[in-house]
DNA sequence: TTCCATGCAAACAATTTGCAGCAGT
DNA sequence: ACTGCTGCAAATTGTTTGCATGGAA
């Protein structure tokens, strides 16, 4: 645990719920070690992906997203705004049935496309 | 209808369901029309999503990936080879309650990943 | 000393865009 | 004469990588 890990692991912690694309992570985790450079931030990020620390969200048109929130649950996205809202896992149902049985699954993602309240109230609001 | 929109028809046609990334696509529209060009493929491909006409298929670490196939139907992504493969629809069920109910959603995308029986057999096969 | 992580900048891949020309209405 | 679509190349965006350095084991 590196002290620029422990920024973006704390970067994530400040940002929330909000789902924040990598430059995001990067300027947050400026905050706790200034010095911290933009690639590390990915070095970072790609490796708590692939260890499982860390979630990354595909959006279409634009820079992935990132979730240290990593309970199972998922996401939809305000085609309006661009923003991203978590839907817990007890009210999301996701079956498959009729896979080959070579074929092994490893995990589901479901990302939903939505227009939030926001947007639906005050028109499309394009990020 | 161009003549061009029509060789990016072709090519998707041509593709079957191998699930093209622009750059296939572009090279089977040469095909049909050698003088096309790769921004001309990217502009229909986008127009065509937007139109609903095909799906952008979004992939971790890679170029997106279109679909003729607009039936719906979700994907499974071979984490070994990266080949994409259908589920259809009727295999597949989603369900998700306690939506907010000001919020609208619109369309659902389940990706899951997998190891397809090749991957499986012959281990990972990284394209 | 060995090893891995870093900062920095350059490289890269995927995609978009500006512009001038052309095709169809 | 407009309008929209094209080819081409350059520009942009998001992300990765090579390299020399530095710190921890």
């Amino acid at each position: 645990m590196t002290a620029q890990k422990m920024a973006v692991v704390n970067a994530l912690r400040d940002a929330g719920r909000t789902h924040p694309t990598a430059e995001t992570v990067y300027a947050l985790a400026k905050r706790h070690l200034p010095t911290i450079a933009l690639g590390t931030v990915y070095r970072n990020l790609s490796k708590m992906v692939e260890s499982g620390e860390v979630v990354r969200i595909l959006v279409p048109d634009g820079a992935d997203r990132f979730d240290a929130d990593i309970s199972d649950h998922m996401h939809i996205l305000c085609i309006g705004c661009g923003k991203i809202y978590d839907i817990e896992e007890n009210n999301v149902k996701v079956e498959i049935s009729n896979v080959p049985e070579d074929v092994q699954l490893i995990r589901f993602d479901v990302m939903a496309k939505c227009l939030c309240a926001d947007c639906k109230q005050h028109g499309l609001n394009k990020k």
